[in-house]
RNA sequence: UGGCCUAUGGUGUAAUUGGCAACACAGCUGGUUUUGGUCCAGUCGUUCUAGGUUCGAGUCCUAGUAGGCCAACCA
């Protein structure tokens, strides 16, 4: 297999330079480290193919690693769910690991670090911290227990540990610098005191360490040689490198920590906060509403792994900022199902058409193409009868030359069948037409090989015989949000920004070929779009979601 | 009145590290087609600005400009 990729992003590069400049390759090691307070998106997505795709490019482990410090907002329901899309996107992790595994190593270091006078337990209100911090553009002050004596520390901190003192009165701080230039660096706290017990290790610890604190020492303990990260966290790279050189030993492996542009996503929103209130505000059915640009979404939506890993792939890694169109994601959609989706005839806003020439009481059965993008190609059996639905877009009864529809005195092929001819339009009373009547030429049937089954007539439509056709339910979708970036319109809440018509739920008729189709099948409705089957189908009727519609050059041109 | 980061077609990302600006998507023109799908061909650029170094600058230097991030006992 003959791989042409030659270009490489930042991060390749970087890696690749540390490789140059001597770094064992053996040593390279990487991790994925979600908090399990939400479910995983599509943003996400970048980080676990960045991960794990350069553990795959350099035979490198990759931990899947919970940043666990904060039982508030973490539930187990989380890790069992990012294991789950994880696994889905097709990803073997070298180990599972948990913050929380290390809250003793952790703990330990921290009465190092206070024995070595480089932290402190600070008894100030939060409020009297924060004000001492200073801003962006002017110094922090010290505290006032920021001298402390050791013994005092120890014995406080020691106490902390035990439960002795209520939440929020005490904290442990590294003592840095106050007046850095960098506000992580003005004695950044280390430790809060929080009674809450924890997915993991229950009530063991009413202590628990911060993000900064844990996460480069636990990559450390793994050994993990790049640790990536979104660009927010650049200015917390120096207290990373700060609180590594305080414990690490210079025979290990020193992690480096390497920021990149989190991917925005057009009309949607990819921030686990504000994925959490449409699903607590039932503005959406549940984390894997297929509206949702969670993995799980995507998944229930019909997308598949290798759609989400192209469309990255495609998007790659960088440094500035970005708005990717939505547009793009559904046309990896569109490129994978292609070539995967077999293709059946659904129609989903029905118009009946009678073939006056039809015999009444006959089982015929049509031939039509599984795939024609395989490279074998199968059939199946169709049933055909004199009584069918179309679409009612694609009958006029007078329409223009650029019209390729069915039209009265017009022609048309049905998909896999006959040539028909619109004879006369039935109407009600109001003037509506509820029916079609036709002719068809017995002799142009698809495949036979006569004359007449090899003339060309300009349209060709998908259609269903009517007591044949198995009554299903067919969810639509629409973006979710009306604004590209519905979270970016200053003094405006995103929800404002919802799309009322994101869902629209209508009856399909299906050829009875999808009497055995299984949960999470995909389908082409040929001439429509992709279409998968919904968990919530029953014995008695299936669920289809609509994944993405085929493109469409008819729509532009009769719009114009 | 600070620090850090970024700037390449409509969008996203490249450019063998100083050597003809490329790939994908979108758009537009055609062609093929029993899916107005797929497929095929063609088309679409003052590399943020101004100076400078150089035979040669998207790449290096200087000065601007624009945008993002930083003051949670969140991650």
């Amino acid at each position: 297999m003959a791989e042409e990729e030659k270009s490489l992003n930042f991060i390749e590069h970087i890696i690749e330079d540390d490789l140059k400049e001597g770094f064992d390759k053996e040593k390279l090691r990487f991790r994925f480290p979600p908090e399990p307070n939400g479910y995983l998106h599509i943003g996400h997505a970048s980080s676990i193919c960045l991960n794990f795709g350069l553990g795959e490019k350099y035979d490198a482990p990759v931990n899947l690693r919970f940043d666990d410090t904060n039982p508030a907002k973490e539930e187990q329901e989380y890790v069992d769910a990012i294991k789950r899309d994880v696994e889905w996107l097709g990803y073997k992790w070298s180990e599972v690991r948990y913050a929380s595994d290390y809250f003793q190593q952790l703990f330990d270091w921290a009465v190092e670090f206070i024995k070595n006078g480089k932290a402190y337990v600070d008894s100030q209100t939060s409020e009297e911290i924060a004000a001492q911090k200073g801003t962006p553009t002017t110094p922090g002050t010290d505290s006032p227990y920021r001298n402390r004596s050791v013994e005092e520390n120890l014995d406080l901190f020691q106490r902390m540990k035990n439960g002795e003192f209520e939440s929020g009165t005490h904290v442990l701080r590294a003592k840095i610098d106050m007046s850095s230039s960098n506000m992580l660096m003005r004695d950044p706290i280390m430790y809060r005191i929080l009674h809450k017990a924890h997915h993991r290790t229950n009530t063991d610890w009413c202590i628990y360490p911060m993000y900064d604190w844990t996460h480069g020492e636990s990559d450390y303990i793994e050994q993990v040689s790049h640790s990536f990260c979104t660009l927010e966290f650049a200015m917390h790279r120096e207290l990373y490198n700060w609180f590594l050189e305080q414990v690490s030993n210079p025979n290990q492996v020193q992690p480096k920590q390497r920021e990149f542009a989190r991917r925005n996503l057009s009309h949607t929103i990819v921030s686990k906060r504000k994925l959490l209130r449409l699903v607590e505000e039932g503005i959406v059915n549940g984390w894997d509403d297929p509206r949702m640009p969670t993995i799980s979404g995507l998944r229930r939506r019909g997308y598949t792994p290798e759609s989400i890993k192209n469309f990255v792939k495609t998007i790659g890694i960088a440094k500035r900022e970005n708005l990717i169109d939505v547009s793009l994601l559904e046309f990896h959609a569109r490129e994978d199902l292609n070539k995967k989706a077999p293709r059946i005839m659904a129609v989903l806003d029905p118009l009946k058409v009678v073939i006056t020439n039809y015999p009444e009481n006959t089982d015929e059965y049509v031939d039509s193409e599984n795939n024609p993008e395989d490279e074998v190609l199968t059939y199946r059996k169709v049933p055909f009868s004199r009584e069918i639905y179309i679409e009612k877009e694609d009958f006029r009864e007078e329409a223009n030359r650029k019209f390729f529809r069915l039209k009265l005195g017009g022609e048309v092929r049905l998909k896999n069948a006959y040539i028909i001819k619109a004879e006369k339009a039935i109407k009600d009373e109001d003037g509506n037409i509820i029916e079609v009547h036709c002719t068809y030429d017995p002799l142009s049937k698809s495949g036979s090989g006569t004359e007449e089954s090899k003339r060309k007539v300009k349209g060709t439509l998908h259609w269903v015989s009517i007591k044949d056709a198995k009554e299903v339910e067919v969810r639509e979708y629409d973006r979710l949000f009306t604004e590209a970036e519905p979270d970016r319109h200053e003094g405006k809440d995103f929800l404002e920004f919802v799309n009322p018509d994101s869902l629209r739920v209508i009856k399909g008729y299906v050829e009875p070929s999808v009497e055995e189709a299984k949960i999470g099948d995909h389908f082409q409705f040929q001439r429509i779009g992709y279409f998968n089957v919904d968990p919530d189908s029953t014995n008695e009727k299936l669920v289809f979601n609509k994944t993405v519609g085929l493109r469409d050059s008819w729509a532009k041109i009769d719009k114009s």
